[in-house]
RNA sequence: GGGCCCGUGGCCUAGUCUGGAUAAGGCACCGUCCUUCUAAGUCGGUGAUCGUGGGUCCGAAUCCCACCGGGCCCGCCA
């Protein structure tokens, strides 16, 4: 959990003590510019039949004697309160000086698993799926930072049907080469093109899938060798762009255990047969599949047996999954909840699809933009950009800002997306670093830091703020509640679109408020102010996976 | 046919969960500011029937209903 002083508790508290049936809705951080928080007295003026002067002089004979309440006024029908900016300056130098942070995190005894990308191991990443993995990898962050131990997981597909394909297809075309992504991945996307005229490729590859679920060790074994190869191709693209899988479970696992027949055998009550494949049904009568007739298993077993090995670690298990899981996930929820009576707390997040404006990426049809081909391309536009900009400095430090650009700008365009809006990808947006952007960002952080170079020694100070410096305080204060409500929603694009807020009210600080050269108080107030915004675009950098740089 | 998601200036996005003060940013376009801590920045301007039509409410981008447009799903695939 999150420790800062919470003023938002405490005014609705205040106020809930005077009217008990307030609505919490009621209030709130204001958005309008017009106070800090406000009060709505609509519903209040009805209930009770107060007018909204005589509710407010109830309401502030309670908040002014709290000493962080600046003052309490009515416009209209809401009542709007203020906080004193030294109190809350305050309370950010103090949390940043003496826990380093703000705000500060207690650690949480409860154990969350976020599995995120879960991409077959059949192609290189690519632009549509990394989505799901960005989304993933910050929620892990988030939760992180809330206070929540976190692990990260990866699901690995080396049992079902595209597995048994890719292998089928290294056998007949490449047998006895050494396996290399692109020579699977050609293997890969032609097998399914000639599927289509060759029925043997169809038989060669259900055999395969028999031999396999009887537990040929060696197959097994070369199959997850096949599939090692894309999988360190994938991980390597997973790396350039900071993210870190801590843990990854092999869906064969599951068959070698055997496990999965436990887990169909544990349904006999419930479990119906059509020619010999097992099923049940949900709720809405649907079948949902456990066993094929010819006796081999199916995805949805074996994630149920990863769910169950995911409950006997973590507390609350989040998965992200691309939209077109949204069935498979309300079957998954309904058998772990209804039917197992699984306790664990278990959360779908689902992406909406990433399409080039020549329409879907497909790694089988060879349509897609990878993940290593962006970073490129987007690392060439920034190095074409810094080296303008910056012509003073030496080539490895125009590359190494480039790459950086380049890392958090592909990583910020993604994130700051709501997830369940459908995308497209377009160069000139992904090459663009002006604007809402990564950079923006950096920039920011850049010029505190040039700031703090510059300015002196001072004591600190908290006295006579001017109205730039209070809105970034303000802003700045408002950093817990955002990640309390990312965490809650599990909605990275809350911190991005908050950050981007921030870092507008540091600019209008920046053009408005000198630090260095002017007056010894007033230094010491604005050394303080720019460091608690650095330390909190360090925070934030960390949750998004921005790469910060101290010039640029 | 059934289910889920999305629709906000020319383009992209926030706000929708939890209804409330002038619908907030960015791109593009026009104009402004480098003798002061980095101009990837700043300031100003043009530009929005919040998909359409009903309804609820003192009050609707937000809630309800219908419809339209786009996406996804409805496999003994994953």
């Amino acid at each position: 959990m999150l420790l800062f002083e919470d003023y938002r508790s405490k005014i609705t508290d205040d106020i809930r003590s005077i009217y008990t049936d307030v609505d919490p809705s009621d209030v709130g951080f204001d958005r309008t510019g017009h106070a800090d928080f406000a009060f709505r007295t609509f519903r209040i003026s009805k209930s009770s039949g107060k007018k909204p002067d005589q509710i407010l002089a109830e309401v502030s004979t309670v908040l002014s004697g709290r000493p962080y309440i600046e003052n309490v006024s009515l416009e209209g029908p809401y009542i709007n309160i203020r906080i004193k900016p030294s109190v809350m300056l305050r309370e950010l130098d103090e949390s940043v000086e003496i826990k380093g942070q703000f705000p500060d995190t207690f650690q949480d005894p409860e154990r969350v698993s976020v599995e995120h990308t879960s991409t077959n191991p059949t192609g290189p990443l690519h632009v549509g799926r990394i989505r799901n993995t960005l989304l993933g990898d910050s929620i892990a962050r988030i939760l992180g930072r809330y206070g929540y131990r976190v692990t990260t997981q990866y699901f690995v597909n080396d049992s079902g049907r595209q597995i048994m394909a890719l292998y089928e297809a290294y056998r007949r075309y490449n047998s006895g080469k050494k396996p290399s992504m692109d020579i699977i991945l050609s293997g890969y996307q032609r097998i399914y093109g000639e599927m289509e005229n060759d029925p043997s490729i169809e038989n060669d590859i259900k055999e395969l899938m028999n031999s396999y679920e009887k537990g040929d060790v060696e197959l097994m074994d070369s199959i997850k060798a096949i599939a090692s190869v894309a999988l360190d191709n994938i991980n390597t693209s997973l790396k350039s762009l900071g993210v870190k899988i801590d843990d990854y479970t092999w869906e064969s696992d599951f068959i070698r255990s055997g496990e999965l027949i436990e887990i169909v055998d544990s349904f006999s009550d419930i479990l119906n047969d059509e020619d010999g494949a097992k099923y049940i049904l949900n709720p809405d009568k649907e079948k949902i599949f456990l066993r094929r007739s010819n006796g081999t298993s199916l995805y949805f077993t074996r994630d149920i047996a990863y769910h169950k090995y995911k409950a006997r670690t973590y507390d609350w298990i989040v998965d992200i999954l691309g939209e077109d899981h949204k069935g498979h996930a309300k079957n998954l929820q309904f058998v772990l909840k209804d039917l197992m009576e699984m306790p664990n707390r278990i959360d779908f997040v689902f992406n909406a699809y990433v399409s080039l404006e020549t329409g879907k990426m497909s790694t089988r049809k060879g349509n897609a933009v990878t993940v290593d081909e962006l970073l490129e391309r987007t690392k060439e536009e920034a190095l074409k950009i810094v080296s303008e900009k910056r012509p003073d400095l030496p080539k490895d430090k125009l590359e190494k800002i480039s790459l950086s650009v380049a890392k958090s700008s592909i990583r910020f365009n993604i994130i700051r997306i709501n997830a369940n809006k459908q995308v497209v990808f377009k160069w000139s947006e992904a090459l663009n670093f002006e604007g809402d952007s990564a950079p923006y960002i950096m920039y920011s952080y850049a010029r505190a830091c040039g700031i703090l170079k510059h300015a002196g020694n001072a004591r600190p100070n908290y006295d006579d703020i001017v109205p730039q410096e209070r809105e970034l305080i303000v802003t700045m204060y408002q950093y817990p509640y955002r990640i309390t409500e990312a965490k809650d929603s599990l909605r990275p694009d809350i911190i991005a679109n908050y950050t981007l807020d921030l870092v507008k009210k540091f600019n209008d600080f920046y053009r408005e408020c000198p630090v260095s050269g002017s007056d010894e108080k007033t230094m010491g107030k604005r050394i303080r102010i720019v460091q608690i915004y650095k330390n909190i675009i360090e925070d934030i950098s960390k949750l998004l996976g921005i790469e910060l740089l101290e010039e640029m």
